[in-house]
DNA sequence: CCCGTGCCTTGACGTGGATCAAGCGTCGCC
DNA sequence: GGCGACGCTTGATCCACGTCAAGGCACGGG
């Protein structure tokens, strides 16, 4: 129990979930939902290509029916609002490309961004029935949507799903307890190593390969997640590129070049 | 789903459970088991004080049997450690009484304390079954533990346990997240008003008085909770005095004179 | 009773990262 | 092709908080 057969702790926070689902139809305000593409997909999910990440785990092929049935697919265009902090809790989501950014904001415009979500990862946990956080998109997005009450029905059918739900939040908790550390800390060098590693770890856990890394967030994103400004950012980079610790490549990507540095740099060694 | 049945949010980052069971008997090394106290604890758990801020609220009177046949209860003295980071996690753990701290460490010894725990929470949830933190308490405390496994079957029999289970994780990553913000974007006198109303809330929930507030711990935990060091700390609670925010009373108690000044401040009004 | 130990507070000073302020390259648009 | 917008970098300066140091106070033990 509690995450065992989930074992990644990986920066995530806000649990993992999985399904190519296609062929919904219901139009949804402000959302463009992806259009049915026929006979290959009776069961989507079967053939979702983040299934093993995800909560769809749990299930076996046949039951994934059951999911196929509740879900509705969509398509988002980059920094574009999937959901707004205090929304009623209407849907859960599961990201199946693309990036997403949660964050919280304080009323004079501080940012927190509490976790960035890639393929295979899941959305939508909430407390009261309120979201407790915004989400928005990074670069355009593929997810994949559950009514909230329908999944719900579903947990009691598929005790499984509960379970891998529960393991995902667990994991989910432990990932936020690192970043408690590296917020509360660590200082600017130690939590941009610790980011560039946390991101490279799971890149190969979603089967990419992990070295070099692709930054898809503004630096303005990551200040914001790692609680310090832009400016900051940028200059850590330029040092760490100084020192011969990573290389800034073209696209967005990050070569690590000596990840036992940033490994030993990301604890304080 | 989600939370709905477990309404708290309060700085609490690792869920809530309860049961006063008594009457176990196998003793256990380092730890001193109560001792049972004859006829009145044949359900122990269903006179618990804490029962309905905690997992156990999940399940009926009858139900708590079997609760109550695989609960052992444990009395620790001030600054002992329950379990270490990495430790195996065999058991899970129930505070009935006193207070507990969590905390991770980096290897050069700067410490992160993830939570404070009171009568009603619950701790031990892991990923592959080590524990990411240490538990240590703060006051002499008292504990329910339950042997993970059979907890585990337990969850089986009562998917109520399980829900509720869950939902407590939904609210310790909302509460996980807030700590995020505070954590990366808060000053330090929005730090320690957040802290002292965090604490003020949590105690109504317990049906305390949420007035003059219980500072069980030192200023350098509370340092290693905010992400600042003893120093900022005192300083800044002798500020709030001055300004007249709050009172330090006798017994490590804090009299929230100017609550909503409090509130604003803690969201950077 | 004295002394040591811990915890808290306060003061003086230092500094990591924030703030303020340019530049610079890229991109989309007219 | 020119030009504004935007994201990124870099430099100069500032300041909130950390560091270092000292002292007060409560408590416990000899």
């Amino acid at each position: 129990m509690f995450g065992q057969d989930a074992p990644d702790v990986e920066g995530r926070h806000a649990a993992v979930l999985s399904s190519e689902g296609r062929g919904a139809r219901i139009a949804m305000s402000s959302f463009d939902l992806a259009k049915p593409v026929g006979a290959m997909d009776v069961n989507p999910c079967g053939a979702c290509p983040v299934r093993s990440l995800s909560v769809c785990a749990a299930l076996e092929d046949d039951e994934l029916d059951r999911l196929n049935a509740i879900v509705q697919s969509l398509r988002l265009e980059a920094h574009r609002t999937v959901f707004s902090e205090g929304d009623p809790a209407e849907h859960v989501f599961n990201v199946t490309s693309g990036t997403v950014k949660l964050y919280k904001l304080l009323p004079d415009g501080r940012r927190q961004i509490t976790g960035f979500l890639f393929a295979g990862d899941f959305v939508g946990l909430s407390v009261n029935d309120k979201l407790a956080y915004t989400a928005e998109t990074v670069t355009p997005v593929s997810l994949c949507r559950f009514p909230r009450k329908r999944l719900d029905a579903l947990m009691d059918d598929f005790p499984k799903l509960q379970r891998r739900l529960f393991s995902m939040a667990s994991n989910e908790l432990a990932a936020a307890q690192d970043q408690m550390l590296l917020l509360g800390r660590k200082s600017a060098r130690e939590k941009i190593a610790s980011f560039l590693l946390t991101l490279s770890r799971r890149a190969a856990r979603r089967g990419q390969k992990e070295n070099p890394v692709h930054l898809p967030m503004s630096r303005s994103d990551i200040a914001d997640y790692l609680g310090l400004t832009t400016e900051t950012v940028s200059r850590t980079f330029t040092q760490l590129k100084s020192s011969g610790a990573i290389r800034l490549l073209e696209g967005g990507k990050v070569d690590l070049s000596d990840r036992d540095g940033l490994l030993d740099m990301a604890e304080g060694l």
